[in-house]
Order: C-alpha cells, then sequence, then structure tokens
RNA sequence: GCCCUUGUGUCGGAACUGGUAUACGAGUCGCACUUAAAAUGCGAUGCCCGUAAGGGAUUGAGGGUUCGAAUCCCUCCAAGGGCACCA
C-alpha cells in the first residue's frame, strides 16, 4: 500500500470495475422501492469544466446514498443534441453538426463525466439527435397535432434580415441578432407552429401548489410567467358603425366610467376597417412604422407614448359618453384583445398617453370618494368610486363584481381571465433539429406523415452550409420532393425544424425505455418509474423548460400514455458556479467567454475526482452560488490526504480488522461486545461515531441536502480518531478503531467514490474482490449514543450569560435551578435582586429574571 | 417600477423548531520533525480596552415583539436574480 495517496493510481481502476460489475444498472422490476433520480442532461458543447460538474456531482451524491439506502435507483444520463452552435460550428469549420456532436460526447462522456466517478446506468443514454430518439419526438408532435395542440397560425416573430431566419426569443439580445449585433430584429408577421400550452396555462398554475418539493422561487417564477389576471372584456360599439363592437380586456372594469379614449394595437385588424378617409394615410404611416419598429426602438423610447387618432369614435356603454379611437403601439396585439380602453386617471400609461394627445382626464376613483380635481399623478389604489352614476360611492373590490354584472346583464361585456402566458412558438427556419414531420400538398394541404413512415430522417449526406439564406433543407430537392399521404400526389416536406425544447420535453420518459424500438415507452416501464423523485439542474431553466416539461406530461396524460400529472416531485434548482474574470474584472458565472474556467482534465490529473468533488460539495450549500478557489480545492486534497496516511498508518499496526469493523458495538453502557473493556476514549470515540452518523444521514436527507456540513462532521470524526489513535496508541486488532474507520468509509462513500473504494479493498474491509462498497448498507445510529451524559448549563441573568456549570444529562426543573442559585457568580449577579421568574431550558440553561 | 433571494471573522461558510454566535475548512502565527525547505503532526487565532485577571460591544443600519433574536415583525440601505408599456 502506497504510503502516498494519489488517486491518479486507482481512480480509473474503479471506474472501470464498477462499469464491469454493472453496479448501475437500474432494475426495471425491483422489491426494492424505485427511485428516479434526474440531472439536466447537457448540451454536448464540446468540453465540461469545473462549474458544469457541480449539478453532477451533487445528483450523483443522492443517487449512491440512495442505493445504499437499499433504493433500486434509476440515475440516467443523456445529450441535448440538437441545437444552433453545432450549426454554427458546421457554417466556420466545415465540420458537419452530427460529426461535431458525436465528438463532443464522447470526450464529454468518456473523458469528462465518466473520470468524475459518476453512477450513471450507460445502458439508457438517450441522444436527442438520433433517429431512434427524434423518431418519437416526431410521433409525440403528431400526437398533439391530432389532439388539436400543434396549430398553424400567423404571429409576429422576430426576423433576422442578415440571416434570413426567424430567430428565437432566446437568440434577440437586447434587440439585436445575436450574430450580428450591429443589426437590429424586425417584426415580421408569419404563418408558424405553435403548441398550445395556454390551453393549460390554469392548470399549470394551479398545481404549482401541489409541488411541495421544489423550491418557493422556481414556483414564484413560473406563477409570474404564466401571468394569471382576473378582470373583464367590455364592448364598445362604434359610433359610425353600430354592429361593430371593440372589445377590451381590462382588470379594472371598476374604472370604466373613467374612459376618455380607447386604443387599438398596431396590428389589430379594426384599425384597418374603423379608419376614416381623412385619417387613412397617417394611419398606415403609423402602422407601418410600428411594424418596423424593433425592439430596440421600443426599449428606448419606453415611457414616451406615441399614437394617431383613427378618425372614429364609440360609444361608452355605462354612460353613454363618446371617445375618440387611437391606434398606439404601446397596445399588445398577442394579450387581451389588442385593444384596450384608456382610463388617464388611474393608469400611469394611459395618463401619460392623455397628457400627449390633450385628452381629458375623468376622475372616478380616490380614496374617500370625494373629488381632488386636478391630478398630478394617476390614482392607482383601491378607493371609492365618484362620477360613476349609479356605482359612486361603492368601493372598487365591490364596484368590479357589481360593473361586470351590469356588464353582463345588459351584453355589454362580461367577466374573464387573462393569462400572459403565449403559445410556444416551435418552429425554427434551421437544419439541425428535429424536422416537422408534415407535408405540404397542394391539393389537400398540409397532411401528417403517417406514423409507420417515421421517422422523417434529416438528411446527413450533401448538406451545404453556407451560413446564409435559411435553411439549407429547402435547398434539397430530393429531400423536399415527398408525395401526399392522402392523394398520393406530390408534396413538400415543412423544412421547419422544431424547437430544441421540444427534445427536452420528454427525454426524461425515453430514459424510462430507452431503448425501446416499436414505442416512445413501454406504458408498464414509464409508469413504474415516474415521476422523477429527485431532479437537479441549474435556476436557469426555472421557468423554460421545467414549464414545458410539465405542460408535455400533462398533455400526455389526457392522451392515456403516462399515470402522472406532475413529472418532477422533488427539485433542486442549484446556484451558479462563478470565478474572477479577467476579462471583466468581476467574479462571473464561470464560462470560456469569460475566460475564467477550470479545467476538467487538468484538474483530475493534479488532485483527483474525490477532491474535486469534495470541493465542489464543501465550497457553500447546493441552492447558492459557489465561488471557485484553488485554496478551497487543496484543502480538500488536504483532507483526503489526512484520511489516506492515518488508514495506512492504522493498517501497518494492524488494528483494522473486517469482522470486527462490521460488529456494531452499541452500547456503552456495559453490555454490548467488549464493553466491559472498553475505556473513556473508547466510549467516546463509539459516541462521536453515532453522533457522525446522525448528522451525516440528516445532512444527506432531501428535507435539507446540505453537503457541506455532512463533510465538515467528517472531517471532526477524522479529527476524533487522530486523537484517539495518539492517546490510545493501539497496536493490535482494536473493535473500535475498526467500527470507526469502516463507517467513516461507509459515510463518505457517495461524496468520495474513489479513495474509500480503494481504502475500502486496501485495508482488507471488503468481502471478496467482486465487493464493493457501494453495495454496502448505509450505516444506522443508536439515538442513545449520540447525546452526552455531562452537558454543560448555561445559567444567565435576564437572558445574558452569567457562567456555565458542569452538569449531569436529565436534570429537573427543580435541579437545575438549585446549580444555578448555588453557582458563585450568579450569587454575585443575585444578591439583594428580587427573582421575578426564573426559566428553564432542560440540558441546556437556567435564565434568571431580576 | 413590480416580484424574489442574500447580507455573520481576513476569506468560503456553520448555528435543525427563537436558547452557549463564529462548527468545518482556508489564511496567518507559533512549536515539533528536518542540515534546510517542502510535506506532515500539534497548538493558537473574530473585534475593542487591558501586561494580566477581567471587561465591553458585535450577525448590513434603525426600531419592535420576547425572560431570551443571526433566527419572528416593521422601516431603510447594499448586492444578485426574474419580469417589465401584460391594460
Amino acid at each position: 500500500m502506497e504510503s502516498q495517496y494519489s488517486p491518479k493510481e486507482f481512480d480509473e481502476k474503479w471506474q472501470k470495475h464498477w462499469e464491469d460489475l454493472e453496479l448501475y444498472k437500474a432494475q426495471d422490476d425491483s422489491s426494492k422501492p424505485k427511485f428516479y433520480s434526474l440531472v439536466m442532461f447537457p448540451y454536448p458543447s464540446g468540453d465540461l469544466h469545473m462549474g458544469h460538474m457541480r449539478v453532477y456531482t451533487i445528483s450523483d451524491v443522492i443517487s449512491r446514498q440512495r442505493r445504499m439506502l437499499g433504493y433500486n435507483v434509476l440515475n440516467p444520463m443523456g445529450w441535448d443534441a440538437f441545437g444552433l452552435p453545432a450549426e454554427n460550428a458546421a457554417i466556420k469549420r466545415k465540420l458537419h453538426p452530427e460529426k461535431w456532436t458525436k465528438e463532443n460526447i464522447r470526450f464529454m462522456r468518456d473523458e469528462q463525466l465518466k473520470k468524475l466517478g459518476t453512477s450513471y446506468d450507460w445502458q439508457r443514454e438517450v441522444t436527442t439527435c438520433d433517429s431512434n430518439y427524434y423518431h418519437w419526438t416526431q410521433w409525440l408532435f403528431l400526437k398533439f397535432y391530432e389532439k388539436g395542440l400543434a396549430v398553424r397560425k400567423e404571429a409576429p416573430v422576430n426576423w433576422c434580415p442578415d440571416c434570413q431566419t426567424v430567430l428565437a426569443n432566446e437568440q434577440v439580445e437586447g434587440g439585436a441578432c445575436w450574430r450580428h449585433p450591429e443589426t437590429p430584429v424586425e417584426q415580421k408577421q408569419m404563418s408558424q407552429w405553435f403548441l398550445r400550452i395556454t390551453h393549460y396555462a390554469e392548470e399549470l398554475l394551479a398545481d404549482l401548489d401541489t409541488l411541495k418539493g421544489w423550491p418557493e422561487r422556481v414556483r414564484l417564477m413560473q406563477q409570474n410567467w404564466i401571468g394569471k389576471s382576473q378582470g373583464a372584456e367590455l364592448y364598445f360599439t362604434v359610433e359610425s358603425k353600430p354592429n361593430v363592437q371593440i372589445k377590451v380586456f381590462t382588470t379594472r372594469p371598476d374604472t370604466v366610467f373613467g374612459v376618455s379614449y380607447v386604443v387599438l394595437a398596431p396590428e389589430n385588424p379594426l384599425v384597418k376597417e374603423l379608419v376614416s378617409d381623412e385619417c387613412k394615410e397617417a394611419v398606415a404611416a403609423y402602422v407601418e412604422e410600428a411594424k418596423r419598429k424593433t425592439e430596440l426602438d421600443r426599449m428606448t423610447t419606453e415611457k414616451s407614448k406615441s399614437g394617431v387618432f383613427i378618425g372614429a369614435h364609440v360609444v361608452n356603454p355605462f354612460n353613454g359618453d363618446v371617445v375618440p379611437i387611437y391606434v398606439s403601439d404601446y397596445v399588445l396585439m398577442s394579450y387581451g384583445t389588442g385593444a384596450v380602453m384608456g382610463v388617464p386617471a388611474h393608469d400611469e400609461r394611459d395618463f401619460a398617453f392623455a397628457r400627449k394627445f390633450s385628452l381629458p382626464i375623468t376622475e372616478v376613483i380616490s380614496a374617500d370618494g370625494k373629488s381632488v380635481g386636478e391630478m398630478a399623478a394617476p390614482y392607482l389604489d383601491d378607493g371609492i368610486l365618484l362620477n360613476s352614476g349609479k356605482f359612486s360611492g361603492v368601493d372598487t373590490t365591490r364596484a368590479k363584481t357589481a360593473i361586470t354584472e351590469w356588464a353582463e346583464q345588459n351584453q355589454a361585456g362580461k367577466g374573464r381571465v387573462q393569462f400572459r402566458l403565449r403559445d410556444w412558438l416551435i418552429s425554427r427556419q434551421r437544419y439541425w433539429g428535429c424536422p416537422i414531420p408534415l407535408v405540404h400538398c397542394a391539393k389537400c394541404g398540409i397532411k401528417p406523415v403517417p406514423e409507420t413512415s417515421l421517422p422523417v430522417i434529416l438528411p446527413v449526406e450533401g448538406v451545404e452550409f453556407t451560413g446564409e439564406g435559411g435553411s439549407p433543407l429547402g435547398r434539397m430537392p430530393e429531400w423536399l420532393n415527398s408525395t401526399c399521404p392522402d392523394c398520393g400526389g406530390a408534396a413538400r416536406r415543412e423544412t421547419d425544424t422544431m424547437d430544441t425544447f421540444i427534445d427536452s420535453s420528454w427525454y426524461f420518459l425515453r430514459y424510462t425505455d430507452a431503448t425501446n424500438p416499436a414505442e416512445a415507452f413501454s406504458q408498464a416501464k414509464v409508469n413504474y418509474w415516474m415521476p422523477v423523485d429527485q431532479y437537479v439542474g441549474g435556476v436557469e431553466h426555472a421557468i423554460l423548460h421545467l414549464l414545458y416539461s410539465r405542460f408535455f406530461t400533462r398533455a400526455l396524460k389526457d392522451m392515456g400514455l403516462v399515470n402522472c400529472v406532475e413529472p418532477f416531485t422533488n427539485l433542486l434548482s442549484q446556484g451558479m458556479v462563478t470565478m474572477y474574470s479577467p476579462v471583466s474584472g468581476r467574479i462571473e458565472k464561470m464560462s470560456k467567454s469569460r475566460g475564467n474556467v477550470v479545467g476538467t482534465l487538468d484538474f483530475f490529473k493534479r488532485y483527483g475526482a474525490d477532491a474535486a468533488r469534495l470541493f465542489t460539495l464543501f465550497a457553500s450549500p447546493p441552492e447558492q452560488e459557489l465561488e471557485w478557489s484553488e485554496d478551497g480545492a487543496v484543502g480538500q486534497h488536504r483532507f483526503l490526504t489526512r484520511i489516506w496516511r492515518l488508514l495506512v498508518d492504522l493498517k501497518a499496526k494492524g488494528v483494522i480488522d473486517r469482522d470486527l469493523c462490521r460488529k456494531p458495538l452499541a452500547s456503552s453502557n456495559g453490555n454490548g461486545n467488549g464493553a466491559a473493556a472498553l475505556s473513556a476514549a473508547d466510549k467516546n470515540l463509539i459516541k462521536l461515531v453515532h453522533k457522525t452518523i446522525k448528522a451525516v444521514s440528516n445532512d444527506l436527507s432531501p428535507e435539507r441536502y446540505v453537503f457541506n456540513t455532512a463533510i465538515a462532521r467528517c472531517m471532526e470524526l477524522v479529527n476524533g480518531l487522530y486523537k484517539y489513535v495518539q492517546e490510545v496508541e493501539p497496536k493490535e486488532a482494536s473493535p473500535v478503531l475498526s467500527f470507526a474507520v469502516y463507517n467513516l468509509l461507509l459515510l463518505l462513500a457517495p461524496m468520495a467514490p474513489h479513495i474509500t473504494e480503494e481504502l475500502y479493498h486496501q485495508l482488507g474491509l471488503a468481502l471478496s474482490d467482486k465487493d464493493s462498497i457501494h453495495c454496502s448498507k448505509w450505516p444506522d445510529f443508536d439515538e442513545s449514543l449520540t447525546v452526552d451524559d455531562e452537558i454543560e448549563l448555561v445559567l444567565q441573568v435576564n437572558g445574558k450569560i452569567v457562567s456555565k456549570v458542569p452538569a449531569s444529562r436529565g436534570l429537573d426543573r427543580k435541579a437545575a435551578e438549585g446549580l444555578a442559585m448555588d453557582d458563585d457568580k450568579m450569587k454575585a449577579k443575585l444578591t439583594g435582586q428580587a427573582v421575578k421568574k426564573v426559566i428553564v431550558v432542560p440540558d441546556k440553561l437556567v435564565n434568571v429574571v431580576i
């Protein structure tokens, strides 16, 4: 046995050993309870750095400990392999995206994730750009299409004139194309595919309450994103065209008597219909300008309002007022009805608009129902109505209901709920994505590709990447030209591919039956494993990926494909890893572009995988940010070295014994295993072991998941062992030391899997060559051995500490009080004082109030 | 602007339900080992006053509840994140 701890001698040996033993293979049927452990799968960008490793380490520790606790664990890994960077690399380096992606996957899997010592079941590896995966992505799309959840509709989208393609919202940075910061993105009206996530808005919102295992902040972010508003839709009849109504959505029906104008969004079709001849030119010009307006312009002109009168009026159904109709880009076509009523007195934006166009500001609510006269700013709070006909004098809350009711009775409107959530635009004019399985037939229109013809293969050979002019698929006639499944005539394939978020919205279902050639997943397997018991991932996916996955699961449940409603029972969203960036001079998220990355290969070589894992876990609790520091990592390497040296020494002395180590030494009170011979040092060490087992078990439990304190407890045990060895100087097989060392290794095994396995075998604790510490049972503890008989009683006067005295555990109140009154320092404080009250916290403190 | 999170020694961070603030690690200093250094082991180490014994203040700031507050409540300040003309 080497006297020097050098992980490079054995890290890879054990990784191979575990793989040969198929230690991490999940069983599809088992008498053990199942535990589905999931970590967000990576995009194969090519090179993981230590910052990326945090999430895999956390998830791996959880999986390993669950295995030791006796669960049948599914811990899979895969690749979110479609996406733009691959296509970019292809354009830049003339390397096919598939080749680039596959090479990256091999490197990341074999050289990075495996070398971290992760415990994945690689037989279930999933790669979203493989046709045996996207076959089922397409099949699911067809299911959504059948149910009317995938629809084609016109929508304004982000268009980059340089790339000649639609961009995802995520690819618009500061109003410009992410590839050309100098090119502003344009808004373009296009026919695109959407998934109707809004169909589930209400449920997605309501069921957030059932996700008790999710962080509060993630639930809140989703809640805000879905954005439910309670209000009313009110109808304003056009004065010159009594058969046309403008419907507006408002959350403030109580302010309807204060309406001084109505505004339409520039894209609202009513603009063209209602505009008067005199205004036609000005309105058309404004609408044109608004269309061209980029997000950049919008942001810079945020607060100032623009707009044009369209030469028509509407009648307020509540008071008969005739008010003008404007068109303005502060009204969005995609929210509500694309029209709003302007109430300057009680809305910030309407106030600004009214000022600019000199429109009347009619006060209809105030704190006490009395007019305040000239308004310098809009009054936004609740209050009492005035100038509101028969509703004057009513408070806002009741007025909202009353006015909505009146509208319903008089066909002037109705109550309505509005969501901020929009339907999910999934079309992408890109090559490297899952083809949408549809054809366009001149005769029959849009037709789905029959299930039996799936998958629609993404062509790999003969694809040219020029970097301009949209998707290369459109320039491949041999792929583009197909036949109509209905009439058999000529048809063109859909050239758009799907948003990559679709691929990741169901990968956790595929893991349950990853190699099934005939189905997306079998009912039996998916329902055995789902829902995911513990999901770990970055907070950057708090909304999109997690919301989409919830939507998918819900839709599939309604189709009878899965049984569960919510896919992820518990969610741990880990904080990002930061480091000082020489580029910006600040502490920022670790990333290549910021020049503050720590490479994995180099780190593993210098300190070993276990030190990397321990530092990542120790530096801060998982939900918080972690600042990478070389010093801290060295500290963990030192801790491992300390364990190594101690155990090498004990082995040389022959004190560790394979049989003794498994004997529980349950009782220190005289009747346990060899208890008669136990010294005070022995008893203390046994207690320390039990206390450590208790603390670490608690720290690794789902209620806590605080790995930093778990490691701290293990360090204390190691410190205790050093002290014990120094004191006792053991020379022969020791039951106490064998027991302590064995349990230390068990507790550290999930966090530092290599060194614990190596020492387990080196010390001869293994039951055979095929044995692994990772197959061991997680240790139990004896509650009675986790408490000390002797405690320190704290004595306080008025809550201030005056003295501390030793006392035996379990003292009653009287006795504790007696101890306090007997103490010299207490006496000094209390003489001549009237004692008002004595508070005794058993086994903790006595507080005398004077 | 709205919503959320976080503020504890020189640094990363502990303190489970209000009950000994600063566990564990890093750094620094000292001792041992060594010809020497590194490594390792042992010990000390939040701040102020004091040679010491001892005393005092202290968990971003201020206030409150309580016998007792890092922890609960209110106001404010700072940093980070999310949303942002959503009617």
